[in-house]
DNA sequence: TGCCCGATTAACT
DNA sequence: GTTAATCGGGCAA
């Protein structure tokens, strides 16, 4: 039987944790699959949304860790994170990637394609598969419709510098699954 | 009040 | 490689 994850998993480093989610089973309402890549926000960052203080949006980073902090990329898509650290450091984790392994047939209606590598690779695309909008925002990620399983097994993590960001560009807070054929962009080799 | 621009994506050339 | 889509947050005035 598959191990949950409880809120209090959240509750240390965001860069701590970060990598500890990759391999993560994340479903919502049963689907979803396993977590491959993501990217850590620290308030301290100027390119976390957090850096200039709390505002309507993103109010959730400030709250308690464990939380889904939902917001609006390029007034089109949306974007999930998972809020970590004490209540206030507003710091979270974004979910950029998903390898799709529940409700495959669910997320291909929903995303209007068939090959399974475009179904969850990139944080707006998993959040069209899986349905994710503003309604999420807020909510815990130990009860319904969120449900996160422990790793089955090791994982080899891989680090890189983030994404899409014009701040900060130089901090080394991406994470992924090495070789994972479900990553939004490859992480540059390292030989 | 107005203006700029973004933790993106898909469809172009 | 380049660009349109599309809109609310954040900041200047």
């Amino acid at each position: 039987m598959r191990k949950h994850l409880t809120r209090s998993f959240f509750n240390r480093s965001v860069h701590e944790v970060a990598p500890e989610l990759i391999g993560v089973t994340l479903l919502i309402d049963g689907v979803g699959g396993r977590i491959v890549e993501v990217e850590a926000y620290h308030h301290t960052d100027p390119a976390a949304h957090s850096y200039r203080g709390q505002t309507p949006r993103n109010g959730v980073m400030f709250g308690p860790p464990g939380y889904v902090y939902v917001y609006r990329s390029y007034g089109i898509h949306w974007c999930m994170n998972f809020v970590c650290e004490a209540k206030g450091s507003a710091s979270a984790v974004l979910i950029r990637a998903i390898e799709p392994t529940e409700g495959l047939p669910l997320m291909r209606r929903r995303r209007g394609v068939s090959d399974a590598r475009l179904l969850c690779s990139g944080p707006g695309r998993l959040c069209e598969a899986m349905r994710v909008t503003a309604m999420h925002n807020g909510l815990a990620l130990d009860a319904p419709p969120f449900a996160l399983f422990a790793r089955s097994g090791p994982v080899e993590i891989v680090v890189g510098l983030r994404i899409g960001i014009t701040k900060a560009v130089d901090k080394p807070w991406r994470y992924g699954e090495k070789d994972s054929r479900f990553l939004s962009k490859p992480f540059p080799e390292t030989p």
